[in-house]
DNA sequence: TTGTACGCGTTATCAA
DNA sequence: TTGATAACGCGTACAA
C-alpha cells in the first residue's frame, strides 16, 4: 500500500463505527492554560492513535452546544470539554452521556450529569491560599469571583468563604465581586472594591484566576496604591506571565499539561470500555509564593 | 429532525466527498503565536461552517509527515500548515498539492512546492530592525538564527545580513549562531557569542524570535552584563511576555491573529474553487520599541 | 490462500 | 411530490 493512494479513513470509520478521533471543546484559546492542556491531551491521544478535533466555544454557550452537536455528528469516539461560562442549560451535556458518547470534563466541570471530571481541588486550593493571606495578618478580605455557572467559579468562592469562616473573619457581601475570567473584568471588579467604604475596603484580594488578578493589580496601581503594601493580590493558574509582571504574582499552580494528560487518559479508558463509571479525578496544586501577597520568598 | 438522533456526518461526507473539515498542522502549541493564529483560523473557518482538526507536529519532521498522511486519509477539504524545523524532504508537501488537496502555509513556509504562503515579510522586517540597531550606533552585530530548513530561519538571517551590507558593516561568520526557536537555544547561543574574542564580541543581537531573545537576555545577565548597556537584544513575534520581562523586549510585532485569518480565508477560496493559483500573501509588521535595544520609547 | 458480495448511513437519481 | 435504489470506499464474512 505504498502506492500513490491514501486509504479513505472515513469510509473505514463508517463501517467500523469508530473514528479514532476525539473532540476537544475549550472556551478560550489564548489563556496559556489551554494550549498547555491541549499539549497534554495530544500527547496521550497521539500515542494511542487518536486525533483531535478542536472546537473553540469562545465562552459562548450557544457555540458550545453547537460544537457538541457537530462532534456527535462526526461520530467522535469521545469528548473532552471545559465548560464555557453561563452554562445554564445542562440538558445537552446529559444527552451526550445518555447517547453513550464518553465525556470527560477538565478544569471547568459540570457536576451531576454523570461525566468524569478532571480538575484541581478548587475549593481546598482556595482555602489554602486564602488562609495563607490570613496567616499573614490580613483580615479585610475580598474575592473577585468567576461566573457562578461554572464549577471553578463556585468552588473557589466557596473555598474563600470557608477559609474566612474557619478563622472567624466575616466577609461582607460587597466584598465578593464577580469579575469573570479576564483582565478587564478583574480591573473593573477591583475598582469597585477600592471604592468600598474604608471599614470594608479589602486589604487582600483573592482573584478567581491570574488574568483577573493582573487586572486587579493594574487597578490598584492606577489608583495610586501599591501591591502588596496597600492591597495584596493572589490568583489561580500560574499563568506564564505571573512571574513577570511588575509585582510577581502569588498564585495557585495548576498543572495544565498534567490535567490534559489525565483527562485524555481517562477518556481513552472510557472509549476502550475499561472503567465504565464516572470519577472525580483531582490533581494537587501548590501555592507559588511571589511578591504580590506581601510575602517575600527570599526571606523564608 | 429535532428528534433524539444526530445525522451521521461521516456517511454524508463519504457520498458528498466533502468533510467541511480543515487540517491544521503546527510545530508548537505553547508559544503564544500559535494559539493566536489558531483563534484567527477558527474564527473564519467557523463562520464558513468548517471545523478544525488540529495536529501537533512538535517540531518533529516525522510527525509532520504522519499528520499530513492522516489528514489526507480523513479527506479534509484543505490543510493549513506551519512547517516544523528540519523539513529536508519536500516530497510529501509536493504530493499534497499534486493530489489536489488545497494547502496553504502560514508563518513558516516551504517555497517552491506550489502552495500559497501567508507570512510577514521576514526579510524586510529583519532589515528594518537590524537597521534600527545600526542607526543607534551599533556596529558589532550578531544574529541568533533559526534552523536553516525553515523559511523564517533563512529569511531573517538574510535580512540581517542585508542590513549589515547596506551599511558597510561586516559580519564575521562566528557572529551568526544557530539558536533554534526556544529559550534554551537562545541562552546557549548567546553564551557562545559572549565568549567570542573582544574584537567580534557583539554589542547588539538580533534573535530569530522572542523566546530565543529571552534566553539571550538571561545569558547576558547571568554573565554579569546588562541589557541594553552592554549588549542590546531584539526579537521577533511580540510574544505575550515581551513587554513583561526584566528588560522589556524590542521586537517585530507579528500579527498572529490576522495571519491566521488570512491563511484560512485563502484556504477557503482554494477549497471553494475561486482563485486556483498559489500566492504570496504578506502581512506587514511594525517594530515595537522597548528597552532592550537601548532606545527608550518615553524619550522619543 | 484469493476473491466476491454485502452492509455501514447518507445523498442523488430516476421512476412512478 | 413521493419513494425506491444506486453509489460513496472500506471491512468482513463466506465461498471457492
Amino acid at each position: 500500500l505504498k502506492l500513490g493512494y491514501t486509504p479513505n479513513t472515513i469510509a473505514r470509520s463508517l463501517v467500523l463505527n469508530k473514528t479514532y478521533t476525539i473532540g476537544v471543546v475549550i472556551p478560550e484559546i489564548s489563556h496559556s492554560f489551554f494550549p498547555e492542556a491541549i499539549r497534554g491531551i495530544d500527547e496521550v491521544a497521539h500515542k494511542a492513535g487518536y486525533h483531535l478535533i478542536l472546537m473553540h466555544s469562545a465562552e459562548n454557550n450557544r457555540r458550545e452546544r453547537d460544537a457538541i452537536q457537530t462532534l456527535e455528528g462526526k461520530r467522535v469516539d469521545g469528548i473532552l470539554l471545559s465548560a464555557s461560562t453561563g452554562a445554564d442549560d445542562r440538558t445537552y451535556y446529559e444527552r451526550v452521556v445518555r447517547i453513550g458518547v464518553p465525556l470527560v470534563f477538565f478544569d471547568r466541570c459540570i457536576r451531576g450529569v454523570g461525566a468524569t471530571c478532571v480538575s484541581i481541588d478548587d475549593e481546598a486550593s482556595a482555602v489554602r491560599i486564602t488562609e495563607h493571606l490570613i496567616s499573614h495578618g490580613y483580615t479585610r478580605l475580598a474575592h473577585l469571583s468567576g461566573p457562578m455557572g461554572v464549577s471553578i467559579g463556585i468552588e473557589r468562592l466557596s473555598g474563600f468563604r470557608e477559609a474566612a469562616r474557619r478563622n472567624g473573619i466575616t466577609v461582607p457581601n460587597e466584598a465578593v465581586i464577580e469579575s469573570g475570567f479576564h483582565e478587564e473584568g478583574g480591573y473593573a471588579a477591583m475598582k469597585k472594591a477600592l471604592s468600598l467604604p474604608p471599614r470594608v475596603r479589602p486589604r487582600a484580594v483573592v482573584a478567581v484566576n491570574d488574568p483577573a488578578a493582573f487586572g486587579a493589580i493594574k487597578a490598584v496601581q492606577d489608583a495610586g496604591l501599591r501591591v502588596p503594601d496597600d492591597v495584596a493580590v493572589v490568583g489561580f493558574s500560574d499563568d506564564i506571565r505571573a512571574p513577570l509582571i511588575s509585582v510577581p504574582l502569588t498564585t495557585v499552580r495548576q498543572p495544565a499539561y498534567q490535567l490534559g494528560r489525565l483527562a485524555a487518559q481517562k477518556l481513552l479508558k472510557l472509549i476502550e470500555g475499561r472503567g465504565r463509571n464516572p470519577e472525580e479525578i483531582i490533581v494537587s496544586t501548590e501555592i507559588v509564593l511571589r511578591d504580590s501577597c506581601g510575602h517575600h520568598p527570599a526571606s523564608d
